[in-house]
DNA sequence: TAATTTATGTCAGCCTCTGCCAGATGACAA
DNA sequence: TTGTCATCTGGCAGAGGCTGACATAAATTA
């Protein structure tokens, strides 16, 4: 990878880094990409040429796991149905952030206690979820070998899911990924108690 | 009601008109606040006093449904469980909106093929729902009697049967409310046919 | 070192959305 | 009918998000 990519990738982390604290410390509407990039020492017109929007960067790290669940879920075994597929990706996908370096870590935790504490975000993350929608939506009827309104009930119950796990965590509880893996777990046994056996195929 | 009110009804009807009209016209990014507010005679300030935002003169009519909907479930009866009592007053909706006069129907469906057009108005919908989503998770424990992990799950659920029926409508299929209500029906029933009995208690 | 590619800064501008104030219009009581 | 009051509207100024175009600076490649 050479100089130019590095610095690019620095840049990057270094405009999320900020966008963070200033959201964090000032609120998310109060701050403008003007105070961001000069905290960076960067114009306001280079900040777009790296986010497309303010959303952008405040999702950037939960846009960055969205990616990662995608491509573990089509590395799953052909042989595991639907839902257990997506979940099992997304275990897996938490597991990796977790054990990423730390600076990672702790941008995803700001990350999750900016969508607490504005409700404006959590719309946003719907609409990342939406983005890759129908890529999912392709990989549940590859695996289910029919193309039919279940499979959308199929992709619709695990948007519930996710969406269950990952926001609404209690005041300030969920602060780390571990603590939002375990809640995964919770709520997929919840999922796992009211679903008849072999809904998803 | 007197002469005030009624001009009143009667500028927020002609605006929602002008926008949906344009909208579908010109795209919905390419139409502008001015554009809008001219084909009314109305001032641009004026727009804003009516509606918060371009895409809130867009989903007007959605916000509308989900408001009956909102007043039909708290008028179900409390024998219902959760998700019944969320579908029936869904179905109540659908039915108020499609008996409602031509006018009205017309514009619901303009809305429909806007927003099939242009998903960034999805995003919008989702919020929409996520605006009234306090008020149904207390309907939700109230009916439950218990304020847990499987009262956010039922929401959930709900939100995306909710979602599953009214985006990605075929293309072109789904234009009138009575479409829109027998697809609520179908998804109900592969919803039934994948959930244990009294999963939602 | 020279040529090519790519990233950045500057500028000019559109559009969304808001606060403020003055003028117009409907509501209501004398 | 008339005067008073509450409310709606228009115009203005301005902040902030976001984009296109062009020139400059930096990195890559030969």
């Amino acid at each position: 990878m050479g100089l130019r990519e590095r610095k690019k990738q620095k840049t990057r982390l270094a405009l999320i880094d900020a966008a963070l604290d200033l959201f964090l410390a000032r609120g998310y509407e109060a701050t403008t990409i003007d105070q961001i990039a000069a905290s960076v020492d960067v114009s306001p017109r280079t900040f777009f040429r790296y986010f497309a929007s303010k959303e952008d960067v405040a999702l950037a790290l939960q846009a960055d796991a969205l990616d990662i669940f995608v491509a573990e879920l089509s590395a799953r075994p052909d042989a595991e149905s639907p839902f257990t597929a997506m979940s099992q990706a997304m275990r897996a996908a938490l597991a990796t952030v977790g054990h990423n370096d730390e600076a990672d870590h702790e941008r995803f935790a700001k990350t999750c206690e900016l969508r607490d504490r504005h409700p404006a975000l959590v719309a946003g993350q719907a609409r990342l979820m939406m983005a890759h929608e129908q890529r999912l939506l392709a990989e549940i009827t590859r695996r289910r070998g029919a193309d039919d309104l279940r499979s959308h009930f199929v992709l619709a119950l695990f948007a519930a899911v996710a969406r269950t796990c990952f926001e609404q965590c209690g005041p300030g509880e969920i602060r780390d990924v571990a603590a939002l893996a375990r809640r995964l777990d919770e709520t997929l046994v919840v999922a796992g108690q009211s679903l008849r056996p072999g809904w998803d195929e």
